[in-house]
RNA sequence: GCCGUUGUAGCUCAGCUGGUAGAGCGGCGCACUCGUAAUGCGCAGGUCAAGGGUUCGAGUCCCUUCAACGGCUCCA
């Protein structure tokens, strides 16, 4: 029997096939072909046969954890509760105490409901499927406000459980197993006894707000993984353990990088001289690659007076990301949360013509945004940032060069760091924020969003498109990468700016005399350097390529008898650029080794009796490859031509 | 900002039901002089995140604040 029947008595579930992606889907599960998804659409992906009966145990798993927390809450309201990538959650209102407090739950209180779920699971109740009309359904959950919401938004048919609005109007279902019936289109196993009791575990209880809107109500969230089986449930903790050492914020300690002090601030990083270098490298590199493509250099101020982000916009679409004003002399000035209004400047200094566009200027410009304090991440998401910026002025003719040259920065870039799992995602608006989030130019808009979508296609670049998501002034390309521990993070963002240009009278002379406007590329494709160096962090795991370690070689003597010929050497490849340094330490040889391992020191020159007397190295590679009796000169050849070409191989 | 958890030496962590702090690593000193991932011995180091309260007595209990962590919201 097929979905659309109108048996409405209990039966066995036939097989329904699921719209979400049981590995990829966020922390909300997206909707395909939805007109306004409020969640991320790169996170899809089709869904793979494979994975049909890892996402319905999931989904059980969920529906059993519903019925659990029910029968020690009777009161608990319940919201939903869908598979997501490694395995479920279910939103809960507990209700509030007596101090009007929302009550949460104790972590004890998890274990219990862990076991009464494995109870359940043993069980073997079936899951049993029924269509419901609208009213039946307002009566199995007459006293569950969210479904009844849910069952409102499924009548209109225009609004799904996401509060996604959806094409087609959809079938209301509902499934049961043992006492617990839930509003749900499936698909699940056939009974509980299909849920492998030690393939799932309650990992933690978060707060959530109600359809993911901060003026709703915040519920309970309880996440849990599950597997098709222990072995497949220990791999992915192991997993989790081993996503933990890769965590940029460890390995920023362990290998001396960067760090946070409280009296400083939250989301102030202080960069320790490792990560000085790393900084330098990154902007040697943006340099030498700006100075290709024709970028001018710049520099602005940290700060500048309001009218400036008047002007601009910021003051009226951005300012809850700014640090609030200071006054003086009766002046008030905003610390920047953006370079572009200085370079609009720049560009403002001179009459231009059509002759000198396009006009690129760069600038690694620090920026500090407030972000919420919930918000803070390590690296990834900081309050004071130093942004690989630049602003490319064009006419609309020369655009679609300038953006696909700007996307071919991102993909040499990411070949020089062998960044292979990203996704561009193309943001754009949505008529319900103009005038609000987005500048009120509905024409300008649908005109440079259709100019950024031929650029890619003509170029063949693949992307996702997310409506509702661009910058105030037009529409973007951001490169979505992962963090370590799974989190997603716009790295490289490139955007197009028709709305502040016109607000500064930036213009141009064209061929015939006349005054045009140009548009404006904002571009980032090494991020920040904050975010930059987190994600390379996680990306190398800490183990930098020659280039950009922070200490290239280490050379270790044997004995103190070897200490001058090590300070010695060490020197010699200071004074040609290397960054080098000699252990005099008074440890042993070994121990010096493993300390240089340990800080993941590229290459480490060992060097005893038999290299003082030959004038050689003993080169230990950090994968602990050698290669001995290398003379000096040969080695220095070899290191710089690594370094040269900024070889990913040591 | 919101919900939850956590906060003891530079790092990782002990410290039972309240009786004025302990280990390993790291640091420093001495000895060892060694051929590719930890030599041995000794020493120093903490107003137990901060402030307030309960108590004869608080690292341990309560409150407030701060910070970090897991999420939500938001984002480079």
């Amino acid at each position: 029997m097929d979905r659309h029947s109108t048996d409405r008595q209990w039966r066995a579930p036939s097989f329904r096939p699921c719209l979400l992606d049981s590995r990829l889907a966020g922390r909300r599960p997206p909707l395909l072909k939805s007109p306004i998804p409020k969640v991320p659409t790169m996170s899809l992906l089709k869904n793979r046969p494979e994975d049909e009966q890892l996402y319905k145990i999931r989904h059980s798993t969920a529906h059993v954890l519903a019925q659990a927390v029910l029968e020690i809450h009777p009161d608990a309201k319940i919201a939903i509760g869908p598979p997501i990538d490694q395995g479920f959650y279910y939103d809960f209102d507990l209700g509030k105490d007596e101090q009007g407090k929302i009550r949460t739950f104790t972590p004890e209180e998890l274990e219990q409901i862990e076991k009464r779920m494995r109870q359940i699971v043993a069980g073997k109740h079936p899951f049993l499927y029924r269509e419901v009309s609208a009213e039946e359904a307002r009566q199995i959950f007459a006293d569950q406000p969210y479904k009844l919401e849910l069952i409102a938004g499924l009548e209109r048919g225009a609004i799904d459980e996401y509060g996604n609005e959806t094409a087609t109007k959809p079938v209301i279902s509902t499934y049961r197993q043992d006492s617990f019936e839930d509003l749900c289109r499936g698909p699940h196993v056939e009974h509980t006894g299909q849920i492998p009791p030690d393939g799932f575990k309650l990992m933690s209880v978060a707060g959530a707000y109600w359809r993911g809107d901060e003026n709703n109500p915040m519920l309970q969230r309880i996440y849990g993984t599950a597997w098709r089986n222990k072995k497949e449930l220990n791999e992915h903790l192991a997993l989790l353990e081993e996503a933990k050492k890769r965590d940029h914020r460890k390995l920023g300690r362990d290998l001396e990088i960067f760090m946070f002090d409280e009296e400083v601030g939250p989301g102030l990083p202080l960069w320790l001289p490792n990560g000085g270098i790393l900084i330098s490298e990154l902007e040697k590199l943006a340099a030498e690659t700006e100075l290709r493509a024709g970028y001018q250099r710049v520099k602005s101020p940290h700060l500048s007076k309001q009218d400036l982000f008047l002007r601009s916009g910021h003051l009226p679409y951005y300012a809850e990301s700014m640090y609030p004003p200071m006054e003086l002399e009766g002046v008030k000035y905003y610390v920047k949360p953006m370079n572009c209004p200085f370079h609009h400047k720049i560009y403002a200094s001179k009459p231009r013509s059509y002759r000198d566009l396009p006009v690129r200027l760069a600038e690694y410009g620090t920026c500090y945004r407030y972000e919420k304090s919930g918000e803070l991440f390590g690296l990834m998401r900081v309050r004071s940032m130093q942004m690989n910026d630049a602003h490319i002025y064009c006419s609309e003719e020369q655009f679609e060069q300038e953006f696909m040259a700007v996307i071919g920065l991102y993909r040499a870039y990411f070949e020089i760091f062998a960044v292979e799992k990203f996704v561009m995602r193309l943001s754009t608006h949505h008529p319900r924020g103009l005038g609000k989030k987005y500048v009120d130019n509905e024409r300008l808009w649908l005109q440079t969003e259709a100019m950024v979508r031929r650029a890619m296609d003509n170029g063949g670049i693949p992307y996702v498109e997310v409506p509702d998501e661009a910058a105030f002034y037009g529409p973007k390309i951001d490169v979505q990468i992962w963090s370590a521990i799974g989190r997603e993070f716009t790295l490289a963002t490139n955007q197009v700016d028709f709305a502040v240009p016109p607000r500064f009278n930036l213009v141009y002379t064209n061929r015939d005399g006349k005054e045009a406007t140009p548009l404006c590329i904002h571009r980032a494709p090494l991020s920040t350097h904050e975010r930059m160096i987190g994600f390379l962090i996680e990306h190398f795991a800490g183990a930098f390529p020659l280039w950009l370690a922070p200490q290239q070689v280490r050379v270790i003597p044997i004995t103190a008898e070897h200490n001058s010929y090590a300070a010695h050497l060490a020197q010699q490849l200071r004074e040609q650029g290397v960054r080098a340094e000699a252990d005099l330490s008074s440890e042993r040889m070994n121990a010096k080794i493993r300390d240089a391992q340990l800080m993941k020191v590229p290459y480490m020159l060992v060097v005893g009796d038999q290299e003082v007397a030959n004038q050689t190295v003993a080169l230990r590679k950090r994968d602990g490859s050698r290669l001995n009796d290398l003379p000096v000169a040969q080695f220095v050849a070899l290191l710089q031509a690594k370094i040269a070409d900024r070889s990913l191989t040591l």
